[in-house]
DNA sequence: CTCAAGAATGTTGACGTCAACATCCCTGTA
DNA sequence: TACAGGGATGTTGACGTCAACATTCTTGAG
């Protein structure tokens, strides 16, 4: 048909693109030999294959990745789910995910929650098993409460990041423990009777497990171990526990569950006049880019959130293609010291700590 | 590997998912008629209806969108091609556009860029083009300098945030000149003599509209106009910048072009002793949320990331439902007023400074 | 009671690709 | 010269969906 409309050139109209018969026509061939050409195959003859490359490129050939889709099942395609990528460590991690797939030839299909709750992330996972993808990396860090994960089991390929635990698929995700152990004995090793913990959000898988590094830190050392005070992750919520620590005497040590909000209680500190260090040693969690500049620069572990993207794609991929289901896998973070945390400033006679719980 | 193999009678096999056949014979209708209530149309008797949706949801039936692209033409995806998430602005607008897209019940197809090299543009936007979708939102934010876009044309819909001109085509954009003005002038208004310019990278066009908004603002108030300091949107040259700055005399006010340079603009002052706003106000760009708690807490520009976004894939959906091309938009900024910005120290007598934190 | 009109449902084919199978032709050996 | 063997190329059909068209059934006016 001689198109529906004339209108002017424009090319609004969806033009059709070239398939592999346009291109076989041209190149005097069959379909199934551009078939071949365009896959890679060797049982063409040099000649032909010449013929049909210079059709495809005149033609602009792209092969139409909806019935390669459909005649394969495979989409090549990576489901992504993530609920937030205001935290930094959902936000390098995706950028990781990207480009390990993108390395691989995988596409990155994104689907953002707006809210991180079990009934939305299943449906998430409805459309994009709908939509096409192979497998799916969750990037949901939330215990998803009162879940096993059961639920979310669709028959692709899962791969869960930094994440819940019962029925867990494949997992990847830093050591959070050992992360916060390290935070914790570094500010034990300077000398601090003790340090304060503002902790993430009490649904959190990751928050849960840095709170223990700490706390079982703490114990195994034999120190008193005071109420962690819990954020949301955000600077604000960092800001309002720096407050409440200012105002309790003795206090020379704090760890943050992230660099954000470290921030937000180096800015409490600041404002209560406290030094850092000088007056309280303060430390944080994930090495975010701008931690090098906050003031004083700050201590914290640092995440390796390539590897983390790297090794969920690699576990991801290999289900797909045939592979065993892998298994849990950690990645091992480690300390950075800068000048947020030193040692204790001399002890003035008398000062005591203030009890757990109070 | 033992290829076939049996294990368990876990689901390894890639089990053919329900097709609308399988839907149509247990609910005894034909194909067309299960089409028919797949996609809501109205001619189907309600006794019908109900029995194809109850062999649906028994077979778990998901239409295979491979398919339906196929046959439509259609992906309902959007491509999205960017090259760091590591700069807030990028980041908040691409959550922004995924929750739009979503919102129309489209997909983000995510690609990301290993350099923002024109050659590297053109080969992401292959790729998408190839891999499905119908339109692309390019959010890379630099001239892609020597180049006037055109190369870029791939006959689908393509809508560009935040960046060149030359050719282009349909643009959605913060108004950074205004945003630029609204800065200088606050500082001005306090009654700074002048302001430093902390920019962005030459090659960036937003760093390039925010120092024109700067500089305009100051020539049209008949202000010297200093030599500004080129960074590249990360905090670590804000903090280079902000100790050159430091070591000037008579130096009062500073706009970063965004805030994470202000950061280290901070930074660097304050190792400098400097106080702001006291010795010298700082005022940034983007009002990422951590703007909010650095120390003291930041005058900036707001940016309205969320129009942004939902503006970009408004355009974009337009045109690829065969719409007009959109033009270009622009979303106004708004300056967000803060702890760091005042009026600059001993000008006249009886002047009183705010006790900011303390 | 007849028949037109419209509603409900079924049948066919095409979208682009590629595996499986079918041909065709060349080469070398008996 | 005849024919097996193998490489090059062609033909067919199926993947799942849905528009277009075909058929059957229902209803009510005349």
């Amino acid at each position: 048909m001689d198109g529906v409309r004339a209108e002017s050139g424009q090319g609004r109209q969806r033009r059709r693109e070239a398939s592999i018969d346009d291109v076989a026509r041209l190149a005097g061939v069959s379909g199934q030999t551009v078939s071949r050409v365009a896959n890679g195959r060797s049982n063409v003859g040099a000649a032909t294959r010449e013929r049909v490359l210079a059709a495809m490129s005149e033609l602009g050939y792209r092969p139409n990745s909806a019935a390669r889709a459909l005649r394969s099942g495979r989409f090549r395609s990576i489901g992504v789910i993530v609920f937030t990528l205001h935290s930094y460590g959902n936000l390098r991690t995706l950028e990781a995910v990207a480009a390990a797939a993108t390395e691989r030839r995988y596409t990155i299909t994104l689907m953002p929650l707006t809210r991180p709750t079990h009934a939305d992330v299943g449906a998430a996972l409805d459309r994009l098993v709908e939509q096409a993808v192979d497998g799916v990396i969750l990037l949901v860090e939330s215990h998803l409460a009162g879940t096993d994960g059961a639920g979310l089991r669709r028959g692709i390929p899962l791969v869960v990041v930094d994440s819940w635990s019962a029925d867990r698929p494949a997992v990847v995700d830093t050591d959070q423990f050992t992360g916060a152990r390290l935070a914790t004995e570094h500010l034990l090793d300077l000398g601090h009777e003790t340090v304060r913990h503002v902790a993430g959000p009490r649904d959190s898988y990751s928050a849960g497990l840095r709170l223990q590094g700490w706390r079982d830190t703490l114990r195994a050392r034999g120190r008193p171990v005071p109420e962690p005070i819990h954020g949301d992750w955000y600077s604000d919520s960092g800001y309002a526990a720096g407050q409440r620590l200012a105002a309790e005497p003795g206090l020379t040590a704090v760890f943050a569950a992230n660099d954000q909000m470290a921030l937000g209680v180096l800015r409490a500190l600041t404002e209560a006049r406290l030094r850092v260090p000088q007056d309280v040693s303060v430390a944080g969690f994930d090495d975010m880019p701008e931690a090098r500049n906050f003031v004083p620069p700050l201590t914290t572990v640092h995440q390796d959130f390539t590897a983390v993207g790297a090794t969920a794609v690699h576990a991801l991929v290999q289900e797909i293609e045939g592979g065993p289901p892998a298994e849990y896998k950690e990645i091992t973070p480690r300390l950075t010291v800068r000048a947020s945390t030193g040692e204790p400033a001399v002890r003035r006679p008398g000062t005591s700590l203030p009890a757990a719980g109070g």
